[in-house]
RNA sequence: GAGCCAUUAGCUCAGAGGUAGAGCACCUGACUUUUAAUCAGGGUGUCGCAGGUUCGAAUCCUGCAUGGCUCACCA
């Protein structure tokens, strides 16, 4: 890191310097715990109503800290503003009051640094709400400067690289940041009240499972063999259903070793749940139902709008067959039995790009991604997903070309993919080994063979309705953000920063 | 992985062949109700890195690095 090797750029040095003369005085730079009667919300909450002359009459003592944003001094006399996690708030320091030293230490403070105070609330001839400090404790001396005080950290790369920063600096951020936790925390509450049971599932795993996904590979030293950490959480929690713990969920990381973009990390967080005895509609209706109710805890209603766009996450949300949509957009019919040939030509005649391994069910959702996705703006179920695409799920009794499946689009983006679970083995079997198949034709995210999956099936799962939710993405909408690495606190980066 | 763009002081940015610039921050001094405090003075730099062209390069050329955006893959 910079400090350690590099020269000391001019800033640092006077901080260094300041720390001498602060020990000099017989002050600790970096003290201990501080008992806090306020937050800066709460400051302004209890005391915004009151006036200058109520604040007079009775004065009330605060003691309050957080880390020092602005200063300016005259003379023997000056202000501050300190910040803590709910905002900022005004303290007022007079050497006749602090007495020499204290005054001293807010001499020698710098923008950065952590302060501690303890003095009496009154208003300002401006009429802000001010602390008359009594007591100024220094808690921790900054020894960097900070970004700019009215520009703020914009570069980019700084602010992922170094988010605490990007927090101390960007207010938006820390409110997005919180907004996540409340997603979250209402995710897990709604499920709780539902009776689904949180659980947690490897993410070492012999076989990767559960989507088309190339994984990160590692190595199990003790155990003398390769691991891969896990593309989803599916195959684990459907042993859990087979086990008889019929309403399943787990939020957690999942790793897919992939490129890097504005909606793609190479970690990111699932929500999975699972639910016997019922089918993909039910997981219909409690998809949107979730979904509307975590916006309405989260900010408070169902009507949001993202980058610009109006979207209503009022239920009941449409429901369209993914070939419905494809012959909206271009006239093309895939319910009509087709070759693989007839596919092909349609494909190119519509210029939409194919792959070798492609049968007729990959080339309709190449249609649908190539051809529908991005206009599907307002929150829509598109179901009835190729079998070819969907080796988990059970296929349509009706027409079994299709699966009994749906994926939730909104702002032109997959939110959700959920299906009517297979819980016949001997077709999961079956649809293994056409995996199988496409990975020698070169799909390399092809699904692996999976035996333990299989055994467990064989015991008998119940008919099971699952569902996948991106939580990264659910967050980017409700907080109205266009890249993922804005509700990542730490989203990866090319590669760390050199040396010095 | 490909294309386009960016990289100059701690931060935000100007400068487009001829002595390295501004605002904030910082340093010195003044100032006891300020608030992007003010006033007077001070520039603190490997112009991302490495080559090349040139009398002379932050500036032009080439390569590399990092980042952003778009595309590809995916959720």
């Amino acid at each position: 890191m910079a400090g350690r090797t590099a020269a000391l750029s001019d800033q640092e040095r006077v901080r260094r310097e300041k720390l001498e003369a602060l020990r000099a005085l017989g002050v600790e730079p970096y003290g201990g715990r501080f008992e806090r009667t306020h937050t800066a919300a709460r400051f302004h909450e209890q005391f915004g109503g009151m006036s200058a002359e109520a604040l007079e009459a009775r004065p009330i003592a605060v003691r309050m800290a957080g880390r020092m944003m602005q200063k300016r001094r005259q003379g023997k006399a000056g202000f501050a503003h300190l910040q803590d996690m709910t905002g900022r708030f005004q303290i007022y320091l007079r050497q006749d009051v602090l007495g020499d030293t204290a005054y001293e230490v807010y001499k020698l403070a710098d923008i950065g640094d952590i302060f501690g105070v303890e003095g009496t609330v009154f208003r300002t001839k401006t009429g802000e709400l001010t602390v008359l400090v009594r007591q100024f404790v220094l808690l921790a001396k900054s020894l960097r400067p900070l970004p700019e005080k009215f520009h703020g950290l914009k570069d980019v790369e700084l602010r992922y690289r170094k988010r605490y920063l990007d927090l101390i600096m960007n207010p938006d951020v820390l409110r997005t940041f919180l907004l996540r936790s409340k997603i979250v925390r209402a995710l897990r509450s709604i499920l709780d009240a539902e009776g689904f049971v949180e659980v947690e599932t490897p993410t070492l795993q012999p076989i990767p499972g559960g989507a088309a996904a190339r994984p990160f590979v590692t190595y199990h030293n003790a155990l003398d063999m390769e691991m891969y950490l896990r593309i989803a959480i599916e195959l684990h929690l459907k042993r859990l259903i087979v086990g008889g713990i019929e309403k399943v969920y787990e939020i957690g990381r999942v790793y897919r070793n992939e490129g890097v973009s504005t909606k793609h990390n190479p970690e990111f967080t699932m929500l999975e749940l699972y639910q016997a005895y019922a089918d993909f509609t039910d997981i219909m209706a409690l998809t949107e139902s979730l979904i509307a109710r975590v916006a309405e805890e989260a900010v408070g209603t169902t009507r949001i709008v993202y980058q610009g766009q109006p979207i209503d996450l009022t239920p009941p949300y449409r429901r369209a067959h993914m070939v419905d949509l494809i012959r909206e957009a271009t006239g093309v019919d895939f319910f009509r039995p087709m070759s693989v040939d007839e596919a092909r030509a349609l494909a190119r005649a519509h210029g939409v790009e194919v792959a070798p391994h492609m049968t007729v069910g990959h080339i309709i959702n190449e249609f649908f991604e190539q051809k529908v996705e991005a206009s599907l703006i307002q929150p829509t179920f598109v179901y009835g997903h190729p079998v070819e695409i969907s080796p988990l799920a059970k296929k349509n009794a009706a027409d079994p070309r299709f699966t009994d499946r749906f994926e939730l689009y909104i702002a032109g983006r997959e939110h959700a993919n959920a299906f009517s679970e297979l819980n016949d083995p001997i077709d999961q079997r079956e649809r293994f080994l056409a995996q199988l198949k496409e990975r020698e034709l070169g799909n390399e995210e092809a699904h692996r063979m999976d035996e333990d999956f299989l055994e467990a099936l064989e015991v008998g799962m119940p008919p099971t309705g699952g569902l996948g939710i991106g939580v990264d993405r659910l967050v980017m909408l409700l907080a109205d953000q266009p890249s993922i690495r804005d509700v990542l606190l730490f989203p990866h980066m090319r590669h760390a920063p050199k040396e010095g």
